[in-house]
DNA sequence: TAGATTGTTAATCGATTAACAATC
DNA sequence: TAGATTGTTAATCGATTAACAATC
């Protein structure tokens, strides 16, 4: 049965993402070995919580040796299944469609935009890295590179009919950046990145804090910030 | 004190967020008045946790009657400060950033990109219906406009320099596309969009889905779904 | 009014935090 | 070894769910 579904990312798994974030960082500034309390003071999240949650996802170190920087990264980059290629497909090729596209240099390796896909004859045509098809092949090629996963960055009107015909070729991840919640079947996951309610949640917390003067009125609104 | 701040928004204002774009759809669809179980079937939200959510956010409805659609809906555009107007500024003109800045016009009519920067001439000189400025005039614009909020999507080895400047200017929200930890004040928010880890994340639900085939097991996987 | 739905209080569930035993 | 840090179990906290009294 298809419903409005709003997938919501784990916490402990965007903790994860912000372990690694960290840790690629200090890899770079030449450290090795680092203790849950480090990690702690470069994340903010909690030593007891960092040590949770790398147990949650088998992540192991060493009784009183702390763990290996270069180690944690590499078993992070397997929960994120790094060790692997992934093709993906772009529906969408205008302004932002086209910048996720070029985006791609910037992203790991392991994921690939193999092609993109636009109504417009015109923008099939524009030379680019990454081929324009016309969406009349979006079966064809999602078949020959078995993409799993498929970001939509097309304008709202048409998202819904294009996450179906996505569906229908067997597509089982959608990232999703037109602002409309999209019906899907229960095991197509949906992400949906909504960059205009994102700007807003920073102008609710922006004023809400500003509302209040006091230092304590001010603790109370970030009993709202988790890590 | 500076640290690494990772902003979460708070997850009943996200469901805010959801309810608004189910509501907004259904007043196109000519709907006047709901009830808590029809919004819930709209979202997947249950009635309980929406009508626990609007107690929060102060908003009511009439015992027996429901709420009236638009009603509902401005009292959402309040809670956004939708009814004051929000200028913003971008930092970065690259393939992210001139995206972002040509995605002001899908936005809604209180938020406002009033200035753009680049470190690069070249591209203070490309026609647009927003001005690129110098890196220079960053305060001098930021005043003028009264401007709280800041959008960075300059390329990661930037980005903290750049938060460091506009934090000096009085910059006291930023929402960060660079995929690095800001360090900021406390009284500093910051919302990351990481578009590769949004990517990743979905990858990581397809991936753990398809591993396990019986239905108990992809139940299993859902608990971590949230609506 | 009787019935249905809200708004809120109480119960449950899950996630975070604290504590500590295991151990390098 | 002694001390320090992990990994896990127990306690706490907060958020979700259920229940129900208020009421239109």
């Amino acid at each position: 049965m298809k419903r409005f579904t709003k997938h919501t990312v784990k916490n402990s798994l965007k903790r994860i993402f912000l372990y690694r974030a960290s840790l690629t960082r200090m890899k770079l500034l030449g450290v090795e070995k680092i203790y849950s309390y480090t990690l702690s003071d470069e994340t903010g999240v909690t030593p007891d919580q960092i040590r949770k949650d790398f147990s949650e996802f088998g992540i192991t170190g060493n009784k009183r040796g702390g763990y290996d920087v270069n180690d944690l990264i590499d078993k992070m980059e397997k929960i994120f299944h790094r060790n692997k290629d992934h093709n993906l497909v772009l529906i969408g090729m205008g302004n932002l469609g086209s910048a996720l596209s070029k985006y791609n240099k910037f992203v790991h390796k392991s994921m690939n935009i193999v092609a993109t896909f636009d109504i417009d004859p015109f923008k099939q045509k524009i030379r680019s890295d990454i081929p324009v098809y016309s969406l009349s092949r979006l079966k064809e090629i999602i078949d020959r590179f078995k993409v799993k996963v498929a970001i939509i960055a097309v304008p709202e009107i048409a998202a819904q009919e294009i996450a179906d015909d996505l569906i229908k070729t067997g597509i089982k991840g959608i990232i999703n950046f037109a602002p409309v919640l999209l019906k899907t079947p229960a095991d197509v996951i949906v992400n949906n990145v909504n960059l205009c309610d994102e700007l807003e949640s920073v102008i609710y917390y922006v004023h809400n804090q500003m509302k209040s003067d006091s230092a304590k009125n001010l603790e109370q609104l970030y009993k709202g910030t988790k890590y």
